[in-house]
RNA sequence: GGGCGAGUGGCGAAAUGGCAGACGCGCCGGCCUUAGGAGCCGGUGCCGCGUAAGCGGCGUGUCAGUUCGAAUCUGACCUCGCCUACCA
């Protein structure tokens, strides 16, 4: 239960005996010591703790994706974390109940690359990080609830990673199969498919250029969703992140066809060979076929004589992943097989061929060559020497001459006609000549349809998700081999398979499971028979995939999910994090809610309401920081030099939380000096009082009363001003307009207005609006501000946020500016709320304005209410 | 090759159809100080005129367009960043 600190007997203030009351000197803002003593405090207080069973309030799920142990917290993470705590703390200054949990990301290779080098157990390794990243943490001020805190090495978290795993299983959702995957070299290991980026194809952890390797591996069935996936109705999300999960799932439309190996001189033919093509309406375009070099049905259609050159041919082809492919010349290559096949609308037999420009692992790993009306299979045409036949063609017949040389076959156009608009129409394909493009797709279609060769057909791009790993420092697949029974998943109440802690790490390339004799070792559930276990860990992102779950309860040993607090709680309301994991551990987490939901443990099929991706801090020399460049900002010394709050102030205050860029601590000083600043208005209002006549000759000029009109008037618009900032996480502008209003307070210090309630007031709305964004500062300036008043103390983190009064905010007499035929020519200074007519007789009445119009009449005016006019004149 | 985003002072940036450069850094000048890499006050887009208060012109990557009015909307182009890449 959480402790309501208002409720609290009065506590004595840390510095009730020194709260200054104006004269003399006031003592210096020592963010070091005012942080500690603070951070401690609320600790003692428990007022960061969710109590997830309160009701009464409404709830706010707030989650920031949590760290990977690397041993620093980096400016990176401070730039993530400090943002959603501000979120987190204004969300519970409206009264709401908060959840901002914390945890670690705790499993994967760098522990175990630590591990061979160094000797460390990974255990350790990543123990020692996590504690040092939990003191940076605390550092930071942030207001984590640690009750929920997670480790994924932990056999209490993982535990439930192995209990999912077998309840896909049951359900279909998890399967092994051989499969050609993609591996790292370096960190030998497999890799999903979306682990391996760029056009080189290279590892997204080490960068080394990944090859394929033949391995029996288990997947999670990611494509039985993809349809759902590509829906994001009621989430809000970014758009670059929608757009890269649609492409990354990739979902074309078209057909399937069915092609069939014609007989040859050594064998019967008759097999199928499916191809799918988003362009049936080419159909009778097509001159050969092209096989994937790895297709199934190459070996048994290869004629005799054909043999050596094909099997040369796929050697060359897993080769060519394995060296770098650096080279991206897009030279085409393929070798035939000596077989034909038979397109199934007009009987024509045509070449296969093997090329690698056709992969296995999309579509049918085969297509139908339309060399006249596809770029690639052009390509590939003109460099095999094959023929090309054109059957779409305009209708217009001047625009005919375009492509008529293919049709006569003189002369050989420079790319393949890929237009299909309703200009269009079909030639050389029987039946259908004359239909547009677009009509025969449907045609064509269904007469495949009829005639049982073909069907309408949906492809993805997205792969199932590969996720062993040949690693040792991961979550166990509970798994075993028996001789007799095969396949056999670990009952459920042996969970956890617990790793051996004994395990020895050395460079060998292979998992220390492996050779670990206790834990490969062991006996069949089913015939207790002897049988090995699985020794591939899952994949980290297995982790990751369901986490926010677990904040939810932690401790609990009788299951993965509390189902009461998954609908009392989820899904996240915010989440926030990066974008590089766009189409990695958002896709995942959104695959597990869907896949979660269906198997009945949890209740939504989204996981996270709104997504905000913030940018990311480079190195000073403008590149992505990490370890080897050199370039890591560690904000220690930064705290240690201006306190977390300035540090905090200062990342938010650099630009849009969603930009990013090079670091430059330039500046901190400024972001210091204003919270130097809001400590004396706060602490010493009239300083050295400046009475009229003995200072700078400001004082006191307009009258006091219109003065502290003027400053409560400053107060509100910013009160305004920061709230509306808020709900779009604008920090850079909250400050500065904290800023100026601090700015403002200033000018009057030392003068009478510091003596009026407006003062006073603004000063109070001044730190509830610093609350969210320094945190200490602002409590320790409050709590004194209540010693003084002789007030209990009460946290000013449980102080309601507070309302501009509209009235206020108003402004009693406007500048209005005016144009000339566009340009600006005046600033007129009136009364708001005035008459088109009254404005234009008072603006007509303007020197300058009748200066510009030299006698001139405006043509027209252009009247924006309480923005501009704009005179027109000819 | 395709997709998305961004280009504004010396620098980080504001302004998303209505006063371009808020706020901050840096720089310049002044005050205070034994001292200052502390604090306070003032100035600071560029060019021209003026001793000065001030006045005028130009100005948001380039070129066109829409509009009374464009940093903002539209089209083309240039540059940079991120994603993607023979996806049939």
């Amino acid at each position: 239960m959480t402790t309501e600190p208002s409720t609290l007997p009065k506590t004595p203030s840390p510095a009730a005996g020194t709260a200054p009351t104006g004269a003399g000197r006031i003592e210096r803002y020592d963010p070091a010591e005012i942080e500690a003593r603070w951070q401690a405090r609320w600790e003692e207080l428990g007022l960061h703790r969710a109590d997830l069973e309160d009701t009464s309030r409404p709830k706010y799920y707030l989650l920031g994706m949590y760290p990977y142990p690397s041993g620093d917290l980096h400016v990176g993470h401070w730039f993530m974390y400090t943002p959603t705590d501000v979120i987190a703390r204004f969300h519970r200054m409206h009264g709401e109940n908060v959840f901002f949990p914390m945890g670690f990301d705790a499993f994967g290779l760098p522990a175990e690359n630590a591990a061979i080098k160094s000797g460390t157990h990974p255990y350790a390794w990543t123990m020692k990080n996590i504690e040092n990243m939990r003191r940076q943490l605390r550092s930071m001020g942030n207001m984590i609830d640690w009750d929920a805190e997670v480790v994924t090495a932990d056999p209490s978290y993982y535990r439930w990673n192995q209990w999912i795993f077998l309840k896909f299983l049951e359900a279909g959702l998890a399967y092994r199969r051989m499969a050609a995957v993609d591996w790292c070299p370096k960190d030998q290991v497999t890799l999903a498919r979306e682990q391996v980026e760029g056009p080189d194809r290279v590892c997204w952890r080490c960068g080394t250029p990944v090859v394929k390797r033949d391995l029996e591996q288990w997947f999670f069935k990611t494509t039985a969703y993809a349809e759902e996936l590509l829906s994001f109705e009621g989430i809000d999300w970014p758009e670059p992140v929608r757009v890269m999960q649609t492409n990354w799932i990739g979902r074309s439309e078209g057909a399937e066809i069915v092609f069939t190996a014609a007989p040859g001189e050594y064998r019967e033919g008759g097999e199928v060979i499916r191809v799918f093509t988003t362009r049936p309406d080419t159909l009778f375009g097509a001159t050969f076929m092209v096989l994937a070099p790895e297709h199934p049905l190459v070996e048994a259609l290869t004629a005799p004589e054909r043999r050596g050159a094909v099997e040369m041919y796929q050697f060359e082809a897993t080769r060519k992943s394995e060296i770098d492919r650096l080279s991206t010349d897009r030279q085409k290559s393929g070798v035939p097989i000596g077989a034909d096949a038979i397109n199934p609308v007009n009987g024509e037999r045509i070449p296969i061929w093997i090329a690698d420009y056709v992969l296995a692992g999309y579509g049918t790993g085969a297509i139908m060559a339309v060399p006249a009306h596809d770029e690639r299979d052009y390509g590939f045409a003109r460099w095999a020497g094959l023929p090309i036949r054109q059957v779409i063609a305009p209708r217009d017949a001047k625009q005919a001459s375009f492509v008529a040389g293919q049709v006569a076959g003189v002369g050989i156009p420079g790319s393949a006609y890929v237009a299909k608009g309703d200009d269009h129409q079909l030639i050389n394909s029987g039946e259908f000549d004359g239909q547009s493009p677009v009509a025969a797709i449907r045609t064509i279609t269904s007469w495949l349809e009829e005639q049982g060769k073909g069907r309408l057909a949906v492809i993805y791009r997205l792969r199932d998700w590969l996720i062993s790993r040949q690693r040792y420092w991961g979550t166990p697949i509970p798994i075993v081999y028996c001789e007799r029974d095969g396949i056999v998943p670990v009952p459920e109440s042996q969970l956890p398979v617990e790793l051996p802690m004994d395990a020895e790490f050395r460079p060998t390339g292979e998992s220390p499971l492996k050779s670990h004799g206790a834990f490969l070792n062991t006996t069949c559930p089913k015939c207790d028979g002897p049988a090995r276990r699985e020794t591939d860990t899952m994949d980290t992102f297995m982790d990751s995939s369901w986490y926010w779950w677990r904040y939810l309860s932690p401790a609990a040993t009788d299951h993965a999910i509390d189902r009461r607090m998954d609908e009392r709680w989820c899904p996240v309301d915010q989440y926030t994090g990066g974008a590089e994991h766009a189409v990695m551990h958002l896709l995942y987490a959104r695959f597990f809610a869907k896949a979660l939901a269906d198997l009945g443990i949890v209740h939504e099929r989204e996981p996270f309401r709104k997504l905000f991706n913030q940018g990311q801090i480079l190195g000073a020399d403008g590149e992505r920081m990490s370890k080897s460049r050199g370039n890591v900002q560690d904000p220690d010394e930064l705290v240690r030099r201006f306190g977390a709050d300035t540090v905090r102030l200062f990342l938010m205050f650099m630009g849009p939380w969603d930009q990013g860029g090079p670091w430059n601590e330039q500046g901190i000083g400024g972001l210091h000096r204003f919270l130097n600043r809001i400590w004396t208005v706060t602490l010493d209002p009239h300083g050295r009082e400046r009475s009229a006549g003995a200072g700078s000759g400001r004082v006191e000029a307009p009258g006091e009363a219109e003065a502290a009109r003027g400053l409560r008037a400053a107060a509100h618009r910013t009160l305004q001003a920061v709230t509306a900032d808020h709900a779009g996480f604008r920090w850079n502008t909250m400050i500065a307009h904290l800023m100026e209003l601090t700015n403002e307070l200033m000018r009057h210090r030392g003068t009478s207005v510091a003596r009026t309630p407006a003062w006073d007031e603004s000063v109070r709305l001044l730190l509830l609006m610093l609350a969210p964004l320094a945190p200490h500062i602002s409590e320790e300036l409050w709590s004194r501000r209540q010693a003084t008043a002789g007030e209990d103390w009460r946290s000013i983190h449980t102080e309601r946020w507070p309302a501009y009064e509209e009235s206020v905010v108003l402004p009693e007499t406007i500048e209005l500016p005016v144009q000339v035929n566009g340009k600006l020519r005046d600033l007129v200074p009136m009364a708001p709320g005035l008459s088109e007519i009254e404005i234009e007789q008072i603006v007509l009445a303007r020197d300058k304005i009748r200066a510009t119009l030299a006698g001139r009449q405006p043509a027209r005016v252009i009247h924006v209410p309480g923005r501009l006019v704009n005179l027109v004149v000819r």
